[in-house]
RNA sequence: GGCCGGUUAGCUCAGCCAGGCUAGAGCGCCUGUCUUACAAACAGGAAGUCGAAGGUUCGAUUCCUUCACCGGCCA
């Protein structure tokens, strides 16, 4: 068989998704155990005109480790996966290739036709992101892929917004809301951001308002002196004594001549400026509801495209805002009303998609009353800490304060692409909100009617996207009785308020249960500076990037180990992620090199007592890190799971056992026992690809195929009836099996262990060269036990240590000359320690010996080699070590204290390591009476 | 202003919620090896006052308080 000595991912990577996708491996339909469990996952949709970001790899990684490993085992499993319209991104990308193409407005070609071409250019360039999954091995069910427009989730719109108000939770009126000047739009609170200002950016202005009747001015202070403008009122704080007097007084404005009371109000804060502020009840929140409370008359005086209204005056009228500041500044300071300008840091709200600054606005739209659809979803994380958050802190408070303080979300956008609003208006302008024309003309009594202009907010439908994805409004749709509540929601965290929240509302309006059980939120991950990726600064690093350079299935392990942490990119980790591929792939290389006459599955029969040392170790630390996975994957703890694996595969199975196996495997005789041998190296790996699978999907399938044995009859019994090639990804997921965890073997192993790295250590310290071999060993225990566990294993110890001859014995004074020691206690099962020859002399001073666990020792003989005096620093150095632990030990255990309030089992712990530690020292004495002077 | 996270080896991170293991890993570093699966490897090794100061405790990297620095969310 010809396998390449280098991993090569891209030929496993291009090999084998398209094969599952093909043969239906991710749909829950290859499952035939109709009383199998389910799990499923309704991916958070990703924006159509998205690409691929190291964020998506990060959540798709999880989420297709939690779908791969529920699937093998043998859950009816469903991820389904899908994106929304991004309405405002969208159009604006098609509004520009229009520009650029043909030189049009989309009002140009007008609604019907530019609708047509956001459509077409959906279906052209749309699908990047879902062909960029295939790549990442997503094993989401494409035939259920859903999109935001289809006409089956626009219905869903439809529905909700007509219960909605039919139940008075959405209504049409005059709000403040956020405008885009340049997107030419209304937006809600969670698509503007606030940035603060930039140095010298910000500025605080003074502006005085002369009394009416007096000479007295009041100063106000403004980040924005233009809304002055539109002012009708001054507003103080009730408690402020400096403005007692002047409350109930008329102001009159500068450069507009308007007459404004001074009124109080708690809102006012009276430490910031000078206590006074100006309230603009038409181009501030905050004044708009002060104006509501105080009936403020409300003065517009700028327009939808941030310029002056007439209601600013003819001076101002169509000057954009920022030339309107100067000129209002400038009229203050040529009248001698402008106290002063002094530099201020504050925050600007701008627009999250344009960064444009946002204007607030009266203006006239749709909201829904969020705080009511919020009750429910608050009252069951108050109550029951549903859904589980992981982690739990800071998410479940994030969201349970969200919840807390919902107000009213505007929902209507000023745009072409998205959905419609299901409402129509009749002649006189009267509302009519249906599910079509037909039931709106019904409402209306004629079919005169005008639809509304507007569309929805695209997160009004992704807010549905649990259950429109499953089949709702279709109350009997197999999928939404099925897959309803999804198991786990995974998505980043800034995703909180506008998903999680929301498909939290409208999941539990219209199923009466939650969305999911858990929600799992994705750390961030920065440059390696610590700086946000971001596409404008272009510190972004591309994930196909990645996968080009290392593999898809070394950076997945890379995403599943950051899981919730925030990170910093780092392409090390990938590398040595690459390099466990190549491990994998090299040590697969070995087993199917030898693999003639062995069989994946066999090797390990009859009782396990019966087995050799190594091979109960590595069945027992197999299933082990079988408990481990599973147990790190249901919790979310993955990084766990990925170390448990690492190790496993590379400190275990490569390192110690292929190598204590290597001599029986590569026996140059054919027969039984080698096939045993090559058929316990195959099945253990095979096991182990089982396990990295949901991690690594392409190396382990790619590895899979090419085993000897593996066939339908390796998959799980739920998947065995499908029309499939038999595939890894099928296979049952390995269930720990606890009578196969052998303390005891684990504890020999480590022995034997330890023996092997002193010994290397000794002939590293010692120079002895790496093709040179000891002449023997001598290993002397106190146990009878490790004395058979030594003698058992001598062949691959020496083999390890590159020595030619092993002896055991109950202690090391046992083999000086003259002693002629001889253990002389033949082994329980059959294996004999090597006896001394008769004529043997002992250990040779000229020794190099060190002290292992439980009263161990070894003497590895160095004629000619060993340096008396560098040897007695060496041991004198240990001696010290050991002592200085010991008497931390002692320090402690004369602590009546210690001794007293500490668990009996701690103390005794230490006692014991107390005595270890004196017995070590006395050990490591002898040895330097023995070297001699 | 309110809430929260982080600070552990040169770098990137585990461990801490349920206090006691000689505080771990990968990368990097040092030494030596092309030992017939793998130099993307093998063998051995060095390296950390666990941000600072207090407190609780027999015992604190872990729990509490304060502070410092970095970062996030909300107002």
């Amino acid at each position: 068989m010809e396998i390449p000595k280098t991993y090569d991912p891209k030929q496993a990577e291009e090999s084998h998704y398209s094969r599952w996708e093909r043969e239906g491996c991710f749909a829950p339909e290859v499952n035939s155990d109709p009383a199998a469990p389910v799990y499923s996952i309704v991916i958070p949709p990703p924006n159509v005109t998205g690409s691929l970001h190291m964020g998506h790899a990060l959540q798709h990684t999880i989420m297709d480790v939690l779908t791969r490993y529920q699937r093998m085992r043998g859950r009816r499993t469903l991820w389904l996966p899908g994106t929304d319209h991004a309405g405002i991104s969208t159009q604006i990308m098609v509004e520009k290739q229009l520009r650029k193409e043909e030189g049009k407005t989309r009002h140009d070609i007008g609604r019907e036709e530019f609708t047509a071409r956001v459509w077409k250019w959906k279906e052209q360039y749309g699908g990047e992101i879902t062909r960029q999954m295939r790549r990442e091995g997503a094993s989401v069910d494409w035939s259920r892929e859903r999109f935001t427009m289809d006409e089956h989730l626009s219905r869903a719109v439809r529905e909700f917004f007509v219960r909605c108000y039919e139940e008075g939770l959405i209504y049409r009126g005059p709000g403040m809301i956020n405008w885009c000047p340049k997107d030419q739009t209304a937006l809600s609170d969670l698509e503007v951001e606030k940035a603060p200002t930039k140095p010298g950016e910000g500025k605080l202005y003074y502006l005085q308002y002369p009394v009416k009747g007096s000479d007295r001015r009041v100063t106000v202070a403004t980040t924005r002196p233009e809304t002055m403008l539109g002012d009708t009122a001054v507003a103080v704080s009730p408690k402020d004594e400096r403005y007692a007097d002047l409350v109930g007084q008329t102001l009159i404005l500068p450069i507009v001549g308007r007459e404004v009371p001074v009124i109080a109000d708690e809102y006012v804060d009276p430490e910031f400026g000078t206590g006074a502020v100006k309230i603009t009840p038409a181009h501030d929140p905050n004044d708009y509801a002060m104006g509501k409370r105080h009936n403020l008359p409300q003065v517009q005086v700028i327009d939808q495209h941030a310029r002056m209204t007439a209601e600013a005056g003819a001076e101002f009228e169509g000057l954009d805002r920022y030339e309107a500041r100067k000129l209002v500044v400038q009229k203050f300071e040529e009248a001698g009303l402008l106290e002063k300008v002094v530099d201020y840091e504050f925050s600007i709200t701008k627009c999250g998609r344009c960064a444009t600054v946002i204007e607030p606005l009266i203006s006239t739209q749709w909201f829904l009353k969020q705080s009511e659809l919020g009750r429910e979803p608050l009252r069951l994380i108050r109550e029951q800490h549903e859904p589980r958050f992981v982690p739990e802190n800071p998410y479940e408070k994030v969201y349970e304060n969200w919840l807390a303080g919902l107000y009213d979300w505007t929902l209507s956008r000023q745009l072409w692409w998205g959905h419609r609003i299901p409402a129509w208006y009749d002649g006189q302008g009267k509302v009519y909100v249906a599910r079509n024309l037909e039931e709106a003309a019904a409402q209306a009594g004629t079919s005169e009617l005008v639809q509304d202009e507007d569309v929805l907010d695209t997160w009004f439908s992704s807010a549905l996207w649990p259950i429109s994805t499953l089949g709702w409004p279709d109350e009997d749709s197999p999928d939404l009785k099925t897959f309803y509540p999804t198991s786990v929601l995974v998505t980043a965290r800034d995703i909180i308020f506008l998903w999680v929240s929301r498909m939290m509302m409208t999941g539990m309006k219209f199923e009466g249960r939650k969305a999911f059980d858990d929600v799992f939120i994705t750390g961030t991950i920065f440059d390696e500076h610590g700086q946000r990726m971001s596409k404008t600064k272009g510190n972004g690093v591309d994930p196909l990037d990645v996968f080009d350079k290392y593999g898809v299935d070394a950076t997945r392990l890379v995403l599943a180990s950051i899981g919730s942490t925030d990170t910093r990119w780092n392409d090390n980790q990938v590398e040595s992620y690459r390099n466990f591929a190549n491990k994998i792939w090299n040590a697969a290389r070995f087993c199917l090199l030898n693999s003639e006459g062995a069989q994946v599955g066999r090797g390990f029969e009859g009782d396990s007592k019966t087995w050799a040392l190594h091979d109960r170790w590595i069945v027992s630390r197999l299933n082990k890190t079988a408990r481990a996975v599973a147990a790190s994957v249901e919790s979310y703890q993955f990084h766990e799971a990925v170390y448990a694996l690492y190790h496993f595969f590379w400190d275990d199975f490569c390192d110690w056992y292929i190598e204590l196996s290597k001599s029986d495997v590569t026996a140059a005789e054919a027969g039984p026992e080698r096939d045993a041998a090559r058929s316990r190296v195959l099945t253990v790996l095979e096991q182990a690809l089982r396990l990295l699978h949901p991690f690594m999907p392409f190396i382990t399938e790619e590895l899979w195929q090419r085993l000897p044995g593996v066939g339908r009859d390796s998959m799980h019994a739920a998947y065995r009836a499908a029309d499939v090639t038999p595939t890894v990804m099928l296979a049952e997921f390995p269930v720990a099996n606890e009578a196969l965890i052998d303390e005891q073997a684990e504890e020999e192993m480590r022995s034997v262990i330890e023996l092997v790295s002193r010994v290397r250590n000794i002939r590293t310290e010692l120079s002895v060269k790496p093709g040179e071999h000891l002449p023997r060993l001598y290993v002397a225990s106190p146990s009878h036990d490790m004395r058979y566990v030594f003698a058992n294993s001598a062949d691959q110890i020496t083999r390890l240590t590159r020595a030619s001859k092993m002896f055991v014995g109950d202690s090391l004074e046992r083999f000086t000359p003259g002693s002629n020691g001889t253990d002389g206690e033949a082994g329980a099962s059959g294996v004999q320690p090597d006896a001394l020859h008769p004529d043997d002399k002992g250990i040779p001073r000229a020794s190099a010996r060190a002290v292992l666990a439980g009263g161990a020792e070894v003497a590895v003989p160095l004629e000619g080699l060993i340096d008396f005096a560098q040897e007695r620093a060496r041991i004198t150095r240990e001696r010290e070590k050991q002592e200085k632990e010991l008497q931390k030990a002692e320090a402690q255990l004369s602590n009546s204290n210690f001794v007293e309030r500490a668990p009996a089992e701690k103390v005794e712990e230490l006692r014991q390591r107390s005595a270890e530690l004196g017995q070590r020292i006395k050990a490591l004495g002898e040895m330097l009476e023995a070297l001699g002077e």
